[in-house]
DNA sequence: GAAGGATAGTTGGATGTCCAACTATTTGCC
DNA sequence: GGCAAATAGTTGGACATCCAACTATCCTTC
């Protein structure tokens, strides 16, 4: 049930004929608002049968990376842009799966590692196939789009004093 | 705190050395949640003054460019490709605050109408303006950037069968 | 070396979204 | 006409995210 017409571009026409103002501004981040709920549930719905969703999956491809296969929760917030109570969440939601498993820091007690088990890197690397299968969500765009979106959001995340 | 490092990139030097595969998409894919975030909290707060959030507002201006004022919920629903319960949510909230008025439908009485009132009206319009004023979180990005996303992401939405 | 402030992580509460199931109405079909 | 199927909206439950507040530990500074 496809609806007859761009529902942005309407509202575009819209904000322009009222004098709203920031129109263009307006369609790109409505777009973005709209592109990241559907790849959202494309995502969500390829980690399903893995037990994981974005957020889970990230974490664990991240302690997957690192170079001890662990990491301290507060970087794994740092890293994933998420809130601390998110990790604690998303790792312990990891833990019970037996995919991931907490340990003591060796010289801070303040600190909990989150460390990457077998089974949490033959999952991860399974979820990973499955992301590629699908493109991540992204069938539909083009080589030229996909390269043209990473780069015009690089200095959006820039500006936000993402790195 | 920024990163000493841009973590798409990085992460999309990991997939590639892994051969993990599809990692452009897994660049776009993560930029765009990243983006998302980024912005939502921006707009949220800069909504935050006139009690909106993001999903409020995208109501009240559609029921303010309607044709009549009042479109039934279901449509609302359509159009802010949103799901049945969170309409009912979002009206809810819209209802309490005496920005919208729930309205018989004149001749289905299985639907109801969300009609915007004079204070949702003036509501909408003040917020629009303190949108405008943000660029709608979009600072950071040129003209260019911004109708690239855009233009990137139509053939994304299509795609998902969304017009 | 002790006190005050910073840092790491967790808990409880609020919000928002989705799904499944439900009620009430309307439509389609024989 | 009457009954099955479709449609409109709401409710309750699951889940994820954030914020404020809290405990525990470390660091700084005098």
């Amino acid at each position: 049930m496809p609806l007859p017409f761009d529902p942005i571009d309407e509202a575009h026409r819209n904000w322009r004929s009222n004098d709203w103002g920031a129109a263009d501004p307006m369609a790109a981040a409505t777009s973005i608002t709209r592109a990241h709920q559907v790849l959202l549930h494309r995502i969500d719905a390829a980690l399903a049968p893995f037990d994981l969703n974005f957020s889970r999956f990230e974490a664990l491809a991240l302690l997957h990376f690192s170079r001890h296969g662990s990491m301290p929760l507060g970087k794994v917030g740092d890293r994933l842009q998420v809130h601390p109570t998110s990790v604690t969440n998303t790792i312990d939601r990891l833990e019970a799966d037996g995919l991931v498993r907490r340990t003591p820091h060796p010289t801070d007690r303040r600190t909990t590692l989150a460390e990457i088990t077998r089974r949490g890197r033959t999952t991860v690397e399974q979820a990973a196939g499955a992301l590629a299968d699908i493109r991540f969500g992204l069938d539909g765009m083009g080589r030229d789009d996909l390269s043209a979106v990473t780069a015009a959001l690089t200095s959006l995340r820039q500006g936000a004093g993402d790195f």
